[in-house]
DNA sequence: TACCTATATTATTTTTAAGTGATAAATGCA
DNA sequence: TGCATTTATCACTTAAAAATAATATAGGTA
């Protein structure tokens, strides 16, 4: 059971933004924080840009701030908006299971997810920030 | 958040096995009912056995059977077992957070672990079967 | 014993995620 | 205007997981 490091960094990004009030930063300089490849955090950046978390500017004195307050944004909301898929088994996209069809995995699966959602739905950014 | 296909498949095995009594199922027939390679899925029978679940007997009318009763296998202790690991992001194995010591991103996502797991816990294998 | 069927093990290919490199486009500033 | 700095895209390489292929080993049966 894993998150995939996109969602790792995705939520390291947010919270390096939120503990730093209002300063606009750089994806250089938190790709230097994080020790990893700035062009590889620019992807998450991006997938953050797009899923509406965070508002970029352009130029020299441009970079990342958060596109909400940090009491707005949802932890299970980031989590859900990064993550690719959520299949916790093969036959979990399917209504109904092929080989068992009374089988009743998919339905404690689906509730085992959602356990672990529910956690990360009570949390929003301003809860795990330092301060 | 997922699951690998080896845990699904697992968990297949198992209910396959539990779902037909006492019979010896071999991997070859498991393998076309879930139409996966038969090699491939030897490995995840092995596991099983490494993990103690499934017993098998070689030759000629051998196969696989539960090495347990189906109210003595518990689904969390199968899902611990297949999964290769739990990380959730990569500063969960870590004890202190290195750019943001304070933060509660990791006992946030070991709580949201933990809620997941205790789902499965719950669980044995007779639970999910179909009579 | 010879042979068929099954598990067990190892190696190889395929697929997917992770990470890197290069280039274009925008923006502020001397 | 020209340059440095930054986001935004695209193409490529590397690493890991999934899946397949091939071979060895064990055991039952005629």
């Amino acid at each position: 059971m894993r998150l995939t490091l996109q969602t790792d960094y995705a939520l390291r990004i947010l919270m390096a933004l939120g503990n730093d009030g209002e300063r606009v930063i750089s994806v250089d300089e938190l790709s230097k924080q994080f020790q990893v490849s700035k062009n590889h955090l620019m992807k998450t950046a991006q997938a953050l840009v797009a899923a509406g978390f965070v508002a970029t500017t352009r130029g020299r004195t441009g970079g990342l701030r958060l596109a909400k307050p940090v009491d707005e944004i949802n932890i299970g909301a980031v989590v859900e908006a990064i993550e690719p898929d959520f299949h916790v088994a093969e036959c979990f996209h399917k209504s109904t299971c092929s080989f068992l069809p009374s089988c009743r995995l998919r339905g404690l699966l689906g509730q085992a997810r959602s356990s672990f959602m529910q956690t990360l739905v009570a949390k929003n950014l301003s809860d795990i920030l330092a301060n």
